[in-house]
DNA sequence: TAGTTTGTTCGTGG
DNA sequence: ACCACGAACAAACT
């Protein structure tokens, strides 16, 4: 779930539902996926609440109010936000419990544990630490140019690289490709000028109209390659038949019609 | 059973 | 420095 899109949708979760509410109890249930001093989570957040939330790549930053400290979140490959009330509404693998005064909560649920719950004084010194490059939605067409230019990694491995772009994961790298007839082993330096003005455009446009769509692929255009991505499918624009190849160590589905490398 | 899955990080070669 | 690859982390499903 969690590419920059569904992180988009956690933050406008988060901001519709839980802002500016005491935080009344936090109950750790794992710990191995709090990445700081799990006493100084619960200390920091008791009595205070969440104040306003950034999105940054694939992360969430939710600013404390009275002190300098931002909850930072991610959410590995199964992670999500649920409000709820009533104990039959709660997901099943909660790995922290955050609950309120008019008696919500809201859980961070992760079934595997590959995520992240964290403590930082400074969103700027985060990224920093994490070396993670512009996010996808902000990043200007010079900069995505020069970074594109000056990797000979396949285009797939630029484009997923969070120290180069922050927010493309396994399959909105596929979608940008696919809409741009580009093979994913491509080398990167190797796109022309025109390419990678579309590339970038493209880019953008899908990881918007993801978010529009509630980055629910049912909901995607039936041209968009992911409510295909699956072997034995066709492609939706040509009829050829979707393949599965690994790129980049992952996973990954093609249309060998519509995408060659030149 | 082995391989797969929306992610990140670390190690080993080249 | 860059690049390719694999493993590890973890849990559930083919
Ligand atoms: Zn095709």
């Amino acid at each position: 779930m969690p590419e920059l899109p569904d992180v988009e949708l956690f933050k406008k979760y988060l901001d519709s539902t839980s802002l500016h509410q005491t935080i009344s109890r936090v109950d750790i249930l794992n710990e191995d996926i709090i990445k700081c001093n799990p006493e100084s989570l619960r200390d920091k957040l008791e009595k205070n609440s969440f104040q306003k939330s950034h999105r940054y790549g694939k992360y969430l930053f939710i600013k404390i109010t009275n002190i300098d400290f931002h909850l930072v979140l991610h959410f590995g490959m199964t992670g999500f936000l649920k409000y709820y009330k009533n104990q039959e509404k709660k997901p099943d693998h909660i790995r922290v419990l955050f609950s309120f005064a008019n008696n919500y909560k809201l859980a961070y649920d992760n079934q595997r544990l590959l995520g992240e719950v964290n403590l930082t004084h400074s969103i700027n010194s985060y990224l920093k630490e994490k070396e993670l490059g512009p996010d996808a939605l902000e990043i200007d067409f010079s900069n995505f140019k020069e970074i594109l230019k000056n990797r000979k990694a396949a285009i797939k491995a630029v484009i997923m690289d969070q120290n180069k772009i922050a927010g493309i994961g396994n399959i909105y790298a596929d979608e940008i490709l696919y809409q741009n007839s580009i093979h994913p082993e491509q080398q990167s330096n190797t796109l022309s000028r025109a390419k990678i003005k579309k590339l970038y455009q493209t880019m953008q446009d899908i990881l918007k109209i993801a978010i529009k769509y509630n980055a629910e692929p049912d909901n995607f255009p039936d041209d968009w390659i992911i409510p295909h991505r699956k072997e034995g499918e066709l492609c939706p624009r040509c009829g050829g038949n979707i393949k599965r190849i690994k790129v980049y160590g992952r996973g990954t589905y093609i249309c060998p019609e519509c995408q060659s490398i030149d």
